[in-house]
DNA sequence: ACAAAAGTGTTCGAGTTACACCCATGT
DNA sequence: ACATGGGTGTAACTCGAACACTTTTGT
């Protein structure tokens, strides 16, 4: 038996997930369409986060786990509640009303919108009852409701927790190399790095190890192999009273 | 005519306000109380954070700004929307089930959460009709409902912004001495800080204009005045790319 | 003149930047 | 053997930490 939902308050979830291959930072979307009954053209065809309401006897940390679950299958994943979308007119556009109407939901629903870190492999597209898609957070389509505003505050706050949180590593495979790590940095701050530098820089950090482990089945030189470790981190880190303003 | 109040959704403020001659960091506190109707003993006897609910139409941002004025009087002061309580229990301890009963209020109430930076000079407590109270952010009364969570979280959200943004100038009147700039990050961060280190790295910032005034009115050598440039620091501003991991 | 707080300098080590070549490996 | 990308060193500079005395002013 299905739990009552809360009907003015939803979840929305802005998946990131890095792809290596591609080096790109992607938001996972799924699709929203309509069509008219009398001629079956398109009234409504264009790209959304997903979200549900509510439960009325869960939190909203667990509404957005649960809401992640469904879409990708994936527990345990890095999420951050971000902000809280409650414009009145915020469900007001066009399209929105077209399918609002259809779908015959409160249109003074305030949404907290949540953001997910992840590797673009561990979610499986393929059978995936809402059919997700991913696309590069620098080249979105066309985003129904106010999901623009939110992918974009996403993607800001990721932007700076990226400087001085290690939430990089949520976006790695547990065993990663340097480059792939200077090649998320570069995607996500949008600069380039030099990799002496860079280098030097995350070597002296006890909480990067280095692995007894090279690359393997690549067709070049393999690189060397490392670990983040959480528990090392959390142990060294003191809040540096550095004021960086 | 009053709006029409959404009645799951309140938005808390915590209100700070630095106090420069005690060098507190000090939150803005109501009473709550209610007595039994049989034989006046209090059942309920402690200190809650302003809220309310949202109205019909209106932002969350211009609840939390309604909120505020009409406990303090004040407009345009700098806030910040940094996360929600949701808990279904959130408002299910003791007292508080007492308290709805008598108020008649939704218990599966989500609250979004604010706070407010300000100077505790500014705000007039006298012959106000909620009767607040500036309590030392360290020596907390007993709260009510999940208030001191809120309180806790609010403070350690605070802390860590003031390490890279320049919000400890909202704390501070426009013109301000370094000696107080210092005293107001050491009460914040609850660490001291070596003078001439400080002095030397904040002059160094474009933002921070030496003014042409000295104090007046103090009892010993008086100190140059400084003032900080909102505009100026948005002028220099990039991001740095620096990596404080 | 004195008390009180304001204001100031130096040294040392660590971290940051800029910059270009060698090396290990798979093919 | 060679092409590819992995991996490395150095010098100049800036920044941060540690540390104590002199100066200015009001009383």
């Amino acid at each position: 038996m299905m739990p009552l939902i809360i009907p003015n308050i939803s979840v929305d979830c802005v998946v990131f997930g890095f792809d290596a291959n591609t080096k790109s930072l992607n938001v996972l979307l799924i699709k929203r369409y309509l069509e008219s009954k009398e001629n079956n053209k398109p009234l409504v065809d264009d790209y959304v986060l997903t979200g549900y309401h509510t439960f009325e006897n869960e939190t909203i940390d667990e509404t957005a786990a649960r809401v992640l679950k469904e879409l990708t299958g994936l527990d345990n994943v890095y999420k951050k509640q971000f902000k809280v979308f409650g414009d009145p007119n915020r469900l007001m556009n066009e399209k929105d009303v077209i399918w609002a109407k259809n779908e015959n939901f409160n249109q003074r629903t305030i949404t907290i919108a949540y953001y997910f870190l992840l590797k673009t492999q561990e979610v499986t597209l393929e059978n995936n009852q809402h059919n997700p898609q991913w696309f590069p957070v620098n080249d979105l389509p066309e985003l129904g409701f106010d999901h623009k505003d939110i992918i974009n505050e996403a993607y800001a706050d990721l932007k700076e927790k990226a400087l001085y949180k290690p939430i990089i590593f949520e976006l790695l495979p547990d065993k990663f190399t340097f480059k792939e790590l200077q090649n998320t940095y570069e995607s996500i701050l949008g600069n380039e790095i030099d990799n002496r530098n860079f280098r030097r820089k995350l070597l002296t950090k006890k909480y990067i190890i280095e692995l007894d482990e090279k690359q393997v089945g690549v067709s070049k030189r393999p690189s060397q192999l490392f670990m983040f470790s959480k528990d090392v981190y959390q142990k060294i880190y003191k809040e540096t009273f550095l004021i960086h303003i």
